[in-house]
DNA sequence: AATGAATGAGATTTCATTCAT
DNA sequence: TATGAATGAAATCTCATTCAT
């Protein structure tokens, strides 16, 4: 899943994406300095604002390909399953799984992003509420087929489930904590779907 | 609630701080220079430095002030109240509340320190670590008074609390969204204790 | 009379030459970048180089094209005329206009080059000392026809003309305002001829 | 008259103005670089932004403090003329010969700032708008006094003063050509005045 | 307790230009 | 005749931080 660029983009542009990818599993997005990343990536620094109008421009393509990646195989995993319950499992537990294999990611996402306003406005972000719409369609189908309680909020339950989902992987993203994606999608499941009062 | 310092801080401090916190409703610490910080707050930039280690170590400090009230006030809350399940669902309003209230600080918590290692050394998360502990010894209490099922993980069942209570901020912290925590919190609770299943 | 390139030009060259004519009735030559250029023309940054030394001699060459327009249709205007006044009447009519209809060629002559010493050997610059000398010589055949006062500066006059025509184009040049050219020229040649003094 | 900053700048500010001040007796603006600058200043780089919100904010406030001596000088030499005639001459005697003595400002006015459009937005450019109405007022005055042909467009006039002195610059600015103040602008008094015309 | 001046190190960015194909 | 990729050198600017007063 790491760092499959698309095959049109120039080497230079392909070199620099993944040069990023590969600083941000050491450093943070911030304390990485161009001529870091135009070093990994054996180029000259004007190259990168060839390709990017600038570093955060790099950041959002770098999260897009990631997530373009992560989205089509979320869906691949979905689409077979009939119960919507079942979807929206495999969608936890996929999710916990990407995060966790793909770290740099899950930590782009989850910490460095969030507070610049421009994320917002980025093909990245466009990808994330495309993803984020995808869960609230299956609640919804899911309260329709009966399978989901119709006095739940659809919006509220998306929000139990990426919170749950992203809070699990906090301890992995911030400390390095190894984690048990299995056994925690399950334990989140368990706790959404059918409740923690006995 | 709202930025207010201890007394015997000198008045310098006081506006500097009551400064940062003023700043970081509009903008993210990192845009925020010690300049502007030093204009609005109507002293010079040096003073900062007779009263704070440095950038980050002045954002610590307010974080922690504004944690202070918010702990009093979540402990004030629960404390007698005497079904677990409930106690929970008190501290989920409760949060839910104050983060809607005091929205810089619900940013800098949840957007602003966590990808700096050293935040995870700061006064601040030891009082996060506080919070935590006590969500978690709630759960055991209820789990042992045969409140809450005895198959459910303590420590998922404190991630999907935390991370809906997480979730449901962020449109509110990053967009300025309206939040109704009264009706959050109730869709949020009847999720985790009741489950989504049919 | 706008951007008409010589045809034995290869397709390449006058696109390029086109090009930078068309971004100058915006921007300024320093703001207008090889890039700008290379994609208003349709071409390769690297095709620009194939014809020009360098940027400069692209903005020489361009203003060339429109400098021998301009001189063939200043002299179309003169030669048939006998009285020397009225020669450089017509001469300070025709240039106002010339400016005035081609903003982009003063706009190049009186704020561009003139800092480039460079610019100073340049073919453009030879077509400058001509258009010059020509008024000169003007000037000194109507003092020997007993049509100008004798104790006028020849040199001084010219002065006085060419410094009346620049100066009245700025605003044009600089603010796009509109100018009345035959208005104005009538008022400069009212003054100059037959001064302000009562 | 060169170089008398306002005594209440900090020293840092003083010593940033006159070190561009003297970088422009020999270089154009443009191959100045803010290192330059700096290392004559012998100041860092830095300071540079602290007083001046970019390098062009430098140059336009360097002009303006030479346009207010400049601006102060002229008012005090016409000040006791009653003539107006005799205050035109004046103004183009002591224009003339301030350009002359002072030929890095003549250079920045007349060759270096008029193609950037936020000159005319700057300080500066207001300092020049008062020169200018000053020398249409006298215009107006003098139209009033009987001592200018009620025939007379004072714009085209003012026009033809300030182009005029601004022409009969150009060849010092440029070249470095001596200039005899005293005699060109005598020459060109004559003509304005006077007329060209037998 | 506070100011004001200055630093310094490095970060981002710009762009004309070259060259192999 | 033209492209496309890449360079490289420098330029501008940012800002947290220090220190003498």
């Amino acid at each position: 899943m790491e760092s499959e660029q698309k095959k049109s983009y120039p080497p230079g542009k392909i070199k620099i994406m993944n040069a990023l990818s590969e600083l941000m599993r050491e450093k943070d997005f911030h304390s990485i300095t161009t001529a870091d990343i135009a070093t990994t990536a054996g180029v000259t620094e004007g190259l990168i604002y060839k390709y990017f109008k600038d570093k955060k421009d790099l950041l959002y393509q770098v999260l897009n390909g990631h997530f373009q990646t992560f989205q089509n195989y979320i869906v691949s995993k979905i689409e077979t399953r009939k119960s919507n319950i079942e979807k929206l499992s495999i969608i936890i537990k996929t999710t916990l799984k990407s995060y966790s294999i793909n770290r740099v990611f899950a930590r782009i996402l989850l910490l460095e992003v969030r507070n610049s306003p421009n994320y917002f406005e980025s093909d990245a972000y466009d990808m994330v509420k495309i993803y984020s719409r995808t869960i609230l369609d299956i609640i919804n189908q899911g309260i329709k087929d009966g399978e989901i309680k119709e006095d739940i909020d659809p919006h509220a339950l998306r929000q139990v489930i990426l919170g749950s989902i992203e809070h699990a992987c906090l301890g992995e993203v911030i400390f390095g904590k190894e984690l048990d994606t299995d056994k925690v999608s399950e334990h989140i499941c368990n706790i959404i779907f059918r409740g923690a009062k006995k």
